[in-house]
DNA sequence: TTAGTTTAAGACAATAAACTCTTAAATAGG
DNA sequence: CCTATTTAAGAGTTTATTGTCTTAAACTAA
């Protein structure tokens, strides 16, 4: 698998939020339940997005989560990396420490140019661009494409 | 990680036998020490291999495994699917089922072109080939450098 | 035939990832 | 002030991956 599950389950979660135009406090309970992603562990998941500044919150009733304005210019590489780190874009294809090309694996070569590619399509993808599409083109966002852009 | 530890091991010893141009067996037990690989786990995953004949196997003294004539012409996408599976080449970059261009989510258009750099980058790295180089180059096949491709 | 070597197979254990639950802290509204 | 609601934090549980161990089967050579 590319991306963890949490780093799915955030990105998921981040595009809920950048579909919804307005600045108010999108509650994760509601989105768990929209989204079927377990409630505590979502929760955890925006604690790390939030830690880094992608994500505001706000305690209490009518509480909730909504896109800091860093997050609105965010691109997916920014969510990756809060979640699952940078490991995917610095090491080596076959888990030897220290990839570069002053003691290169068979593989280097091939690796650092497929990882660009991975890498550039995170960076191109800006978080709210995709969300508008998405929400143009009614793409689905849980597995049985009952959730609805609203 | 893009590959299971499964995987990199597999593909770390396939590379080893691969740069053994003479058709004979080499013991697993070596190779494990060799690789710093674990005996036990090594043997397991070789026997995929072996399972999907892209290697051959010989019990006893002076036994152990081989490239098949099917393994030296193989990919390292081959012997990916032999370990891995399919998943990483057919599966939705947010984890829902059925990845198609029916009911695609917000990654799909992005996601089938960075997938398909990624399986064209693997079936074009023949295994022979990537030995070869590594052999001549002196390429690192382990943590600390300290394999020889003899 | 017997003992030693090697892969095959599968049970078992340790670790990591994924998921759940409980308690605390902040906030709103009555 | 009191209660309900919501995120924060962290402990605990389950499941998947990784790694170890034991026994069996195939083979060699003495
Ligand atoms: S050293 Fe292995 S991919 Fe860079
Ligand atoms: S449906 Fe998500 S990547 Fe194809």
């Amino acid at each position: 698998m590319l991306l963890s599950k949490s780093c799915v389950y955030g990105l998921r979660a981040a595009l809920y939020l950048a579909a919804k135009r307005d600045g108010s406090y999108y509650s994760i309970r509601t989105m768990s339940e929209e989204l079927d992603i377990s409630f505590h562990f979502l929760t955890k998941i925006l604690q790390q997005l939030t830690a880094d500044s992608l994500l505001e919150s706000y305690k209490g009733p009518n509480g909730g989560v909504r896109l800091s304005a860093k997050g609105k210019k965010s691109t997916l590489f920014d969510l990756v990396i809060a979640i699952d780190g940078p490991g995917l874009f610095t090491e080596c294809a076959l888990g030897l420490p220290g990839c570069g090309s002053e003691e290169p694996c068979p593989l280097h070569n091939s690796w650092i140019d497929t990882r660009a590619s991975i890498e550039n399509m995170l960076k191109r993808t800006n978080l709210t661009k995709i969300a508008e599409e998405g929400k143009e083109k009614h793409f689905r966002l849980t597995a049985d494409g009952h959730f609805s852009w609203s």
